[in-house]
DNA sequence: TCTATATATATTGCGTACAATTTAATTGTG
DNA sequence: CACAATTAAATTGTACGCAATATATATAGA
C-alpha cells in the first residue's frame, strides 16, 4: 500500500516538476526560434522588456524579470557583445547603468513579432487556455514571493 | 496604441515566462527545506524518482525526469558524493549504470516528509487547485514535447 | 569472424541562476 | 565637512541544462 507521505512524494504529483519540467520544455520550443536572432532563451526575455521600456537599469530590469545582478551582468554583456544593447553608467549616479537598445535592437523586434504565434501553434491550445493558465502560473508566483 | 504584435510580446501575457519565473520561484521555496537535506533541487528531484523505484539506469531516470547524461552524470557523482546513492556499472552490459539508493539514501526519505506539506503552505493554495493546475501544466507539457 | 552500426554514459564548452562577497558611489547624520 | 551606512553593479564560486562530441561496449550483418 501507498501512504498519504508516499503519495505526496510521487513525482508526478508534484507541481514543483510540472512547472520545472514545462518551463525546460518550453525553452526547447524558443531554441530554434531564437537560434536565428543569436539570442538564448534568457536573453529574449531581458529583450522583450527592454522592447517595452528602454532605457532601464539593471536593477529595474532584475525587478521585471525576478534576477539578480549577478545574472543579469554577464547576459546583458553578451547582449551588448551581440550589438543589440548599450550599458551606459549613468553620469547623475555613477552607481547605476542603463540599458538601451540600440538600432539593431530595436529593428530585432519586428523579427521576433512572429514567435509568440508559433509557440501558440506548439502549445495546441487555444489562447483563451493559454491567457487562463498563464494568470494561474501567476497568481501562484505571487503567493510564493509573498 | 499598442497592436496585437506588441500586445503578443509583452511579458506579461506569456505564458513562458509565467512558468519561468514561478519555476524559479518554486525552487526558492524549496532552497531552505533542502539545505537541511544537503540537497539542491534538482538533486532533490532525482531522489524523487529513486524513493518510487530503486536501482534505475542513468537513462531511466533521465526519462523521467527529462534530463540527459550531460545533466544527470555529474549531478548524480554529486549524490553519491554525498552518501545518498552509488552508481554501479551493469555486469551483464558495461555500459550501463545503475543508480542504487544507499540506506543513507532511503532514510533520507523519512526526512523529507514533510516538505510537500511546507511547500503547500507556502503555495496558500488548496490541494484542489494544486493538483488541478498540475495536471493543466501537465498536459501543456505533453502539448510542447510532441 | 570481422566490421559497421547502434547504444549508454561521460566529457567539454557555453550560458544561465544564485549565494556571498567586493567595489565604487551616494546619502544620511553629527 | 567627516564618515558610517546604504545602494548599485560587478565578481567569484558552485551547480545545473544542454548541444556536440568522445569513449566504451554491445549487437548485427556479410
Amino acid at each position: 500500500m501507498v501512504n498519504k507521505n508516499d503519495r505526496m512524494l510521487q513525482l508526478d504529483n508534484q507541481l514543483c516538476f510540472a512547472l520545472y519540467s514545462t518551463s525546460l520544455a518550453m525553452t526547447k520550443i524558443y531554441k530554434p526560434l531564437l537560434d536565428g536572432l543569436g539570442l538564448t532563451y534568457p536573453q529574449y526575455l531581458a529583450m522583450l522588456v527592454l522592447w517595452e521600456k528602454d532605457g532601464l537599469m539593471v536593477s529595474e530590469l532584475g525587478q521585471r524579470l525576478y534576477l539578480d545582478s549577478g545574472t543579469l551582468t554577464p547576459l546583458l554583456k553578451r547582449l551588448a557583445t551581440s550589438g543589440y544593447i548599450s550599458r551606459i553608467r549613468a553620469v547623475e549616479d555613477e552607481r547605476r547603468v542603463h540599458i538601451t537598445l540600440t538600432a539593431a535592437g530595436r529593428e530585432l523586434k519586428t523579427r521576433a513579432s512572429k514567435i509568440p504565434g508559433c509557440v501558440l501553434s506548439a502549445s495546441q491550445c487555444s489562447l483563451h487556455e493559454i491567457s487562463d493558465l498563464t494568470r494561474q502560473i501567476q497568481s501562484l508566483r505571487q503567493h510564493l514571493a509573498a
